[in-house]
RNA sequence: GGGCGAUUAGUUUAGUUGGUUUAGAACAUCUGCUUUACACGCAGAAGGUCACUGGUUCGAGCCCGGUAUCGCCCA
């Protein structure tokens, strides 16, 4: 027997998914019944999951199973993301070490390569995702690059060309020097880093021995001057205004202007503007009507505009012209400066701001719908604060810079006819581009397709329709089936990335929201508070996880921790709780299947009563649960049914109903045990899927079509009387006050025969004295005139005599035996 | 610099519009138990000036003002 005391979840969990796949129950195709559609958060095929991926994907499993409990037509969409920045930087470096570049290759064999990493990723990740449990719809799995959303994309952009909201700029865009790519703002990151504050000096034309101190981070950007900036009042200056200076090592003559942008009481109160590298220099040389000069090639180094320093690398050019300045006597001074540093988020390279050619999609108009969605709960964020946070982005947005320089991706669908600016078709295949040139009277052979590709959201930002198709052909069943879909389960982190981008998406292209709740899981960390990640190598691998405490008890594990919608602080020993816990769970089966009924057995009172509390109990919780449930407080419904199958059903059910001294019991009791076991189940199932379906089927004999994973969800039940319950935890009480009373004075549950007296009978007392081993109980009008041992409850006091097997200490404390004896003997008649 | 959100036992936290709450859990801790489902367990115990500070109120963890610390987002 003992070796069965352990669940072995390596014997269960694959077995059971090979039965649902085998049945089908994850299948979805539209039909009569009310649709339960999620899509998911597709994975970036840069690598495996990790555990925030796990938590994500559980949580969406747990509202994805509860809801096809509950009787919806359930579909979630899988897939995964081909991130095409982050994924071409994993190649590009994989592709190092073999000591080749894409440029060496080529295009098309860079993007064999890369396909050949994003199916092994791909295979990876949804594995790792049928380890966890996940109840998706497997036949329906898309990648973000795949053929029919690489088409749905290409429409996507022609649609939106053809509406006159893409259009192409100069602009100043991030750009990441290693990758040789714009990155959105959002993939930039600050840091605060140490610098120098130099303070150089330029020379004035036309006053004798005249200059004026100019402060700067970056003095190797002097090469891209193209004026000098002062304060308008500040008296220091205002004589210049208007007159010429020299640059130094450029040569350049430049202007001196005044605008009120400038911070007089920063470093030497003038600033020099370097319109092609700084987006308020920008900003002020469009005023100003100052030149643009660009200084950097794509890979950072200086370009032609340099002098003697072309070709040579920003970091190294920044030292030589600092040398420079301090031989020609121009640099003043340097004081240690801390400032922050923008850094892509992916290559972790220094952003360098430059005027590049792109392309844009504008995005004000797009956004208005988007905005009333949240702003009138058509929407509904959880947690609430999110909107906020949303609305006040929305309204402050910019349009979006949807190229990249980049190969893999889906590219942009843009084919030139000549070298100016305008010269351009857009179409979505190569053979229609063909066709709009024949009327432009120009040579089809030049007509070549724009090298870059688009923003990798720009494919996801489409997902929630595209994943059934309905940017091509809107009107197919499925879209018209699935959509709008009813959940989104995603990171907080990526809440203007994606989300703000699918629900101006639904609004544009099917004038619909995508989705009508957003559930914003917390970002895991790990127990010193630091998020987990690829590069801190502080996430564990889900895999080694699950193989250790199974999928059920990693899942636990997640939801255990008594969190809400804030971070989630992540440590293996959750999962030690969680497996504990479904070991709890196969152990009260073990029990229950091993109980036997006897016709000829009574149900004991107290069994009868256990059954009443408990149904009520269970219906007053069963409640709790699905309210928790609906309004998405995830992890508060496992905490209510963790304490109810722990601390309810096992401590205090099952021990109340157990029999004495043998292991028969009533069929009445018996099958009432069987039938709250059941519901409990259910109301497990969503959160441990893989023991619940298990037992499910030892207990009863059960066909394909009562599965416990198809089965309907615990009806609502009106049969809760709060007095049962209030009067079971008075029962609670007193035996804890004996127990306590056992405790204090050395006699253990086995020293059976005891008295106890009360005032008046109370329901439940015959629990009380079941688990006590209590053998009588005798009611008192007046207190009992000897001293013996008593406690309190709620002014209730009540005596305890303790006949046989009593300790040495108590015999010294009673004047002797013979005398509790009889005193008790006196109660007796 | 602007905006948002926090701060409750050792830890993670609940506390639903101010009143059945002596602030509730879970984990960790301590004590006692091998009691026939479970030591991946059972039974008990201890642990909180609800960040600090003023105010509103008959009554404040909750509302308001200030202080401190932290986090996130945007410049």
């Amino acid at each position: 027997m003992a070796q069965y005391s352990l669940y072995n979840h390596q014997f269960v969990e694959e077995k059971i998914y090979n039965y649902w796949i085998k049945k089908g129950y994850f299948y979805s195709v539209p039909n009569e019944k009310p649709s339960y559609t999620i899509v998911i958060p597709p994975p970036n095929v840069t690598g495996g999951l990790h555990i925030g991926h796990l938590l994500n994907n559980t949580i969406q499993d747990v509202l994805v199973r509860w809801s096809r409990m509950k009787g919806y037509n359930v579909c979630w969409m899988p897939g995964t993301d081909h991130a095409s920045i982050a994924t071409e930087t994993k190649v590009i470096s994989q592709l190092y070490k073999e000591n080749k570049t894409k440029y060496k290759l080529g295009r098309d064999y860079f993007l064999e390569r890369s396909w050949e990493w994003a199916y092994k990723q791909e295979y990876i990740i949804l594995n790792q995702l049928q380890k966890l449990g996940c109840s998706c719809d497997w036949k329906r799995t898309s990648f973000t690059l795949d053929q029919e959303r690489e088409r749905s994309v290409t429409h996507c952009f022609v649609e939106l060309y053809r509406r006159g909201l893409i259009y192409r700029d100069y602009r100043m865009v991030n750009w990441d020097a290693n990758a040789k790519t714009t990155i959105s703002n959002e993939e930039v990151i600050y840091q605060e880093q140490k610098g120098s504050l130099y303070y150089i000096q330029y020379t004035i034309l036309g006053i004798v021995e005249g200059s004026i101190v100019v402060t700067t981070t970056r003095p190797e950007t002097i090469l891209g001057d193209t004026g000098i900036c002062i304060h308008p009042t500040d008296n220091r200056y205002t004589l210049l205004i208007g007159k010429q200076v020299i640059i130094p090592i450029a040569d350049r003559i430049v202007p001196i202007i005044d605008d009120e942008y400038v911070d007089k009481s920063f470093g030497a109160g003038a600033l020099k503007i370097t319109p092609s590298h700084d987006e308020n220099d920008a900003i002020l040389a469009s005023i100003h009507s100052l030149d643009f000069i660009d200084i950097f090639n794509e890979d950072g180094t200086i370009n032609k505009n340099g002098v003697h320093y072309i070709r040579k690398d920003r970091f190294k050019v920044r030292k030589e012209i600092v040398e420079e300045l301090h031989k020609k006597g121009l640099l003043v001074k340097i004081e240690t400066y801390s400032h922050r540093v923008a850094i892509s988020e992916r290559t972790h390279s220094i952003i360098e701001t430059r005027r590049s050619v792109q392309w844009f999609l504008k995005i004000k108009d797009l956004a208005k719908p988007a905005i009333s969605a949240v702003m009138i709960g058509d929407i509904r964020f959880h947690p609430k604060p999110f909107k906020n946070l949303y609305l006040h982005w929305m309204k402050n947005i910019q349009d979006w810079n949807i190229s990249r320089q980049l190969w893999w991706g889906h590219r942009i669908p843009v084919y030139f006819y000549g070298t100016h600016l305008k010269e351009y078709v857009v179409a979505e295949t190569k053979k229609e581009a063909i066709e709009l040139v024949r009327n432009k009277t120009v040579s089809v052979e030049n007509l070549i397709q724009d090298e870059d590709v688009l923003d990798t959201w720009f494919s996801s930002w489409i997902w929630p329709i595209s994943v059934f198709n309905g940017i091509r052909i809107p009107k197919n069943p499925n879209i018209q089936y699935y959509y709008p879909t009813k959940d989104l389960i995603t990171g907080p982190d990526i809440l203007f990335f994606w989300v703000a981008r699918m629900i101006m998406a639904g609004y544009a292209f099917l004038k619909k929201k995508p989705f009508d709740n957003v559930y914003f899981t917390g970002i895991v960390r790990d127990s010193k508070g630091r998020k987990m990640s690829k590069s801190l190598g502080n996430s564990p691998d889900p895999i080694k996880l699950i193989k250790k405490y199974g999928s059920d008890g990693v899942r636990m594990g997640l939801l255990l921790s008594p969190q809400s919608g804030n971070d989630l602080s992540f440590n293996e020993e959750l999962c030690l709780h969680g497996r504990n816990f479904t070991n709890k769970l196969w152990n009260a089966f073990r029990f229950i299947h091993l109980l036997k009924i006897d016709n000829t057995i009574e149900t004991p009172y107290y069994s009868h009563l256990a059954i009443d509390w408990f149904e009520h109990l269970l219906s007053k919780k069963r409640n709790y649960i699905e309210q928790n449930l609906k309004s998405y407080s995830i992890f508060r419904a496992l905490n209510n049914i963790y304490n109810l199958i722990w601390h309810d059903f096992c401590s205090w059910f099952l021990e109340i109903i157990k029999p004495i001294t043998d292991t028969v019991i009533s069929q009445f009791v018996l099958s009432k045990t069987l039938l709250f076991f059941e519901d409990i189940l259910k109301l497990l199932h969503p959160y441990s899927p893989y023991i619940t379906e298990k037992i499910w089927h030892i207990i009863r004999n059960r066909s394909d079509t009562e599965s416990l994973i198809i089965c309907h969800w615990p009806l609502l039940r009106d049969i809760c009387y709060k007095q049962i319950i209030e009067d079971f935890k008075s029962a609670e009480k007193l035996l804890i006050s004996i127990r306590n009373v056992r405790k204090n004075h050395g006699f253990s549950l086995k020293s059976y025969s005891y008295l106890f007296f009360d005032k008046q009978k109370k329901r439940f007392y015959a629990v009380a004295l079941k688990l006590a081993n209590i053998s009588h109980i005798h009611f008192l009008s007046e207190k009992p005139i000897f001293s013996q041992l008593s406690f309190l409850i709620e002014s209730q006091e009540y005596f305890i005599f303790f006949l046989l097997q009593k300790k040495k200490k108590i015999l010294k404390k009673e004047k002797s035996n013979k005398n509790i004896l009889n005193t008790i003997m006196y109660f007796y008649q």
